[in-house]
DNA sequence: GGTCATCTAACGAACATTCGTTAGGCAAAG
DNA sequence: CTTTGCCTAACGAATGTTCGTTAGATGACC
């Protein structure tokens, strides 16, 4: 991959993330690019494949954290602690691809579009071996495991929605807080002496 | 409103759902109602009010049904689950236009994306009173509010996208596992005569 | 050290197609 | 007799892409 085209794929991605995939034009991009929308075709073979390239570096990049995560660590908790990190990280450390990964992988054509619902389904299941890992363990409530994998993937993914660089958490702060959110919930359990010691 | 528009509307819904609203032409709507393209303009002004209608339509609907139950439940763990209730009862109701919704505003114009976007603050306001109110209470953990807030939210948005009607699981336990999920979490609270019976 | 082939990156022009939309007319229904 | 719903025809603009070509750089071979 020359830098030129790194630049390019760089600039789809702003673009793709800004106004979407198929309202971004090739004539936007060689716009951003200062040269002519002919001159893209040097470096690719087309718009898609701009589009590929950006979904299936980010699902690589997922892939590649689950896998670490579950070839490491033991407890159930650490493991779903360090994917939630891991995830939050991705989605934090690329912002642009990530929105486009999360919005216009249904524009790929019909064949890629089943690769990629095959890697998202393998990291999916990733996380779901976690959860039955923690039931199993004794550690997490008998959750319906694919339910809850879907819940909680919806929560980590909709921070691409939101999160800024110069917002109030950190990527860290923020995984911390997710983690807390999926494993403990909202409702406050009194401590067990709470009874007796405010009697 | 005719019969005809709203049938018209019901079919730029399913197809917008389908392909997404930019790739969606005017001609793909007309071939769906069976009639020239052109003649779609005697109902509508445009492409954009169809967008338009959809979307609002949904907007109106979510904030319907979160002033409904900030102004009739009063404990905050129950007006949590009936929010959801009526959230997941919404998207589940109405699955084409709340992909939609979800998807599309963002190509609605700038005023109309403005106005938009401040009736989905409204709503998220309204989710976060109920979470203040819970603190407030002491039934809550004190969480931040803002973050919790996003956090259930996406939860509960994700549901659009895999939910089908002749699913596992019913709008309501969907409701109910996600309730449950966001109160209590995945970790399991041993009792506390857990060490003395085991041991 | 000169020349020859190859590669990169870009150009301007044109391609066929699709886009949302408008104008004007026509037949049936109230 | 006016309104409604649809028609045919066409508009200008934008779409992704292909074409043949060129300037410049690189490195190998004689």
């Amino acid at each position: 991959m020359t830098e030129r085209k790194k630049e390019i794929l760089e600039l789809a991605r702003s673009l793709f993330r800004e106004k979407g995939y198929t309202s971004t034009s090739i004539r936007d991009i060689a716009a951003a690019a200062q040269v002519e929308p002919a001159s893209l075709y040097s470096h690719f073979k087309g718009k898609e494949e701009l589009l590929d390239a950006i979904c299936f570096d980010m699902a690589d990049r997922f892939l590649l954290a689950i896998k670490e995560v579950n070839d490491i660590y033991f407890d159930a908790v650490q493991r779903l602690a360090m994917a939630v990190k891991n995830h939050i990280g991705i989605l934090t450390s690329y912002p642009d691809a990530a929105m486009v990964f999360q919005h216009d992988w249904r524009f790929l054509n019909d064949e890629r579009k089943a690769d990629f619902i095959a890697l998202r389904d393998q990291y999916e299941e990733g996380i779901r071996d976690i959860i039955r890992g923690g039931i199993d363990e004794g550690s997490f409530n008998e959750v319906d495991v694919k339910f809850s994998t879907l819940t909680i993937l919806s929560s980590l993914n909709w921070v691409v929605e939101w999160y800024r660089e110069d917002g109030r958490l950190s990527p860290d702060e923020i995984a911390e807080n997710l983690t807390k959110f999926i494993l403990i919930g909202l409702k406050k359990e009194l401590p067990p002496s709470y009874d007796i010691v405010t009697d």
